[in-house]
RNA sequence: GCGGGAGUAGCUCAGUUGGUUAGAGCGUCGGCCUGUCACGCCGAAGGUCGCGGGUUCGAGCCCCGUCUCUCGCGCCA
């Protein structure tokens, strides 16, 4: 039934000579339309048609024909080629037939070359068969267009080559996802043809980009002295963080291999080897739910590492290499050189986020003072009921209308909020039902404090910091981008700061790491012993591109009085951290460097670079969010054999 | 696991207050067409309105349940 497809079902029922002609050519012609190839062509224009490693001219030189495929690739061809015959392969992009006229856009890897051919050409009536997709080769002159027919969007817009001969050399069936134009097509279907959908434009110029990104990053590491060592894909599972993939050990019944969910461990056991500058772009496996800025499975990172260095130092180092990236692949957008360095506290309450997006220039700022005993009764309670409380201004620049106003307020509503105070400036006094309930002098020095002016706006949020700042940077985004003080266009980069060390964990009621275990606390052993836990910043650092964290690092900790105390205060014996920690507990007493380092997320970088909202426009063979790989069929049964031989006898529910 | 949104032709979607034979564009197939490049014109095929139940004289539309997709929360040190 493959074979009923594209010819039969075309060719049936219809026997008039003409057809009966077309036929007898199909059935060999299908092949081949005329001459065998290279028979009667010139060896033209080779020296510059292809990039180098495609260069087919080492054969045309020894051999006397014309290369099977091609003389040039589908973006060589200019007006200067003219005049020349020449041999072009690539899929069938688009087909325009006029009927005694057939255009054909030929489209490889490089770009799209138009070809055309008329009833003179022996090659005619094939050519009239061709249909999306299929693979053909043609050969024929390189001919100038007349004026009005040059295509300036077409990079070979100047000129179109006048087919003599076509080759078949794979045809296609109807297609489940089209290549041309793009169009939405659901996400199952784009997954399951992959080899299709990364045929469109857009995702294989990401693609292509992906790996120039890759490879620069390559370039700049290792221009900065840096080296790529390779780490253990099979290793042992980590006791924090994320789920582990689990690989079952043949050799050992009952015991698995965890896969890395980041080399840290290895790249630390690097720095106590002495190698001192470690990057690799690693590959990473966590088996966590998916978002749409995170993949199923697995990704990778720029991870690296160096020895007998501060944390200015790392930041020093990696600022130009990530500004320079985006530089370097943003088609000329403002990218930040010196980048902010904030403290995590004041992240917080200035951008309501520990990853803020500085694309938007509003700061908000604490007025509770201005509230605390003022005639606004719901917060001058609250204020008073508990000291924690504080309210926080969001200005907002030419915000200053009550329509704005009330539609912030109605979108707080929306999200779940009581409303949003406000205070809008006009004719030099304040407006709204706040300034009323407040008066003339205290909403005049909130003006003051936040640098108003008429036409602008202020909204309130109210509640203790740990609670309400993450809707406050939620206001501060939606201000920011409702009235166009976010300027998109840009990449913002800084770093976030002084992570705090231990959180508390609601759920087990005990200390937890904030962050990192490996990283250093500032103020190092004596801080542990003396500090409250919950007031201690460690030496951990995100990077930061408008909104999004795009890397994570620490100086690390490589005491082991020091490591063993950190995880004391979240429950851990010393046994156990030897026990979990084997390796590098080890490592750490047999002379270990300070040492430390970060890993920017490749994947998130270039999500950012190619401005898509979806990792999944940036990879080439992405799980779906179920984590099945609907190309390859991932995952699959494993057989009874394969089973015995590790040991494991399934229990499936249902 | 939880919440929001979506589910109508191969795809993207429209479908009024519940009322005759469920439509459009794109794609596919056939016919015509010698300068297109989103070619154009004519025609055709293509539907379990996600699935199940209910209300009703009558359900794509209302109600209940369920499944799938998607975005988010939990989770991701």
């Amino acid at each position: 039934m493959v074979q009923s497809s594209a010819w039969a079902s075309r060719d049936t029922g219809t026997e008039t000579p003409l057809i009966s002609g077309r036929k007898r050519r199909l059935q060999n012609g299908l092949r081949r339309s005329d001459p065998g190839p290279g028979q009667n062509l010139d060896i033209v224009g080779l020296a510059c048609a292809f990039p180098a490693p495609f260069r087919p001219d080492s054969q045309l030189r020894t051999r006397p024909q014309m290369h099977p495929y091609r003389t040039h690739t589908c973006a060589a061809l200019t007006p200067a080629d003219v005049g020349n015959t020449v041999r072009l392969s690539g899929w069938v992009h688009r087909v325009r037939d006029h009927g005694g006229l057939l255009f054909i856009d030929l489209r490889d890897h490089y770009g799209l070359t138009q070809l055309v051919i008329d009833p003179e050409s022996a090659a005619f009536d094939l050519s009239s068969r061709v249909r999306s997709e299929w693979v053909i080769r043609v050969d024929g002159e390189v001919k100038a267009r007349a004026a009005e027919a040059v295509n300036p969007k077409m990079a070979t817009g100047g000129i179109e080559v006048f087919i003599r001969e076509l080759e078949v050399l794979g045809e296609a069936q109807e297609l489940p996802l089209p290549v041309f134009g793009e169009p939405d097509y659901p996400e199952e279907i784009r997954l399951k043809y992959r080899f299709l959908d990364l045929r469109r434009e857009t995702l294989h110029a990401n693609i292509v980009k992906r790996t120039k990104v890759i490879a620069s990053m390559r370039r700049r590491m290792t221009d900065l002295g840096f080296a790529e060592y390779s780490t253990p894909i099979l290793t042992a599972s980590s006791p924090e963080g994320a789920r582990d993939f689990l690989v079952p050990s043949r050799i050992h019944p009952g015991k698995f291999f965890a896969l890395p969910q980041a080399p840290q461990q290895y790249k630390q056991l690097l720095m106590v080897a002495g190698f001192d500058r470690y990057f690799q772009i690693a590959p990473c496996f966590r088996d966590e739910d998916p978002r749409a800025d995170r993949l199923p499975g697995e990704f990778y990172q720029l991870d690296m590492e160096m020895s007998f260095v501060t944390q200015e130092e790392i930041w020093a180092t990696m600022e130009p290499v990530i500004s320079g990236l985006f530089e370097e692949f943003s088609d000329g957008k403002p990218v930040t050189k010196a980048w902010p360095r904030i403290p995590h506290a004041e992240a917080v309450r200035k951008y309501g986020s520990d990853k803020p997006d500085l694309r938007n220039p509003i700061e908000m700022q604490d007025v509770s003072e201005h509230f605390r005993g003022s005639g606004f009764g719901v917060f001058a309670n609250q204020l008073a009921g508990d000291d924690k409380v504080e309210v926080w201004a969001i200005p907002a620049k030419g915000g200053g209308g009550r329509a704005f106003c009330d539609r912030m307020n109605a979108w707080a509503q929306g999200e779940g909020q009581p409303g949003l105070g406000y205070i809008f400036f006009k004719e030099g006094a304040g407006s709204g039902p706040v300034a009323k309930n407040i008066g003339e002098e205290r909403t005049a020095a909130i003006r003051t404090q936040l640098g108003l002016a008429d036409g602008d706006a202020v909204f309130f949020v109210l509640g203790r910091p740990e609670k309400m700042y993450r809707f406050a940077g939620e206001a501060r985004v939606k201000v920011g981008l409702d009235l166009g003080l976010t300027k998109l266009d840009q990449f913002a980069l800084c770093w976030i700061v002084d992570f705090p060390f231990y959180e508390w964990s609601e759920e087990e009621k005990r200390l937890d790491f904030a962050h990192n275990p490996f990283s250093m606390p500032q103020g190092g052993l004596e801080a542990l012993k003396t500090q409250d836990p919950l007031t201690l910043k460690a030496y951990q650092y995100d990077a930061v591109c408008n909104g999004f964290e795009i890397a994570s690092g620490s100086i690390r900790n490589h005491e082991t009085d020091t490591m063993v105390k950190a995880f004391e205060l979240v429950g851990l014996s010393k046994q156990e951290v030897e026990e979990q920690f084997g390796g590098l507990y080890r490592a750490f007493q047999f002379g270990a460097p300070p040492h430390g380092g970060m890993a920017p997320g490749v994947d998130r970088i270039v999500m950012l670079i190619c401005g898509v909202q979806n990792l999944r426009e940036i990879t080439l063979f992405p799980m779906n969010q179920q984590a099945e790989d609907l190309l390859m069929g991932a995952p699959l049964p494993a057989s009874a054999k394969q089973l015995r031989e590790l040991h494991i006898r399934l229990n499936v529910e249902r």
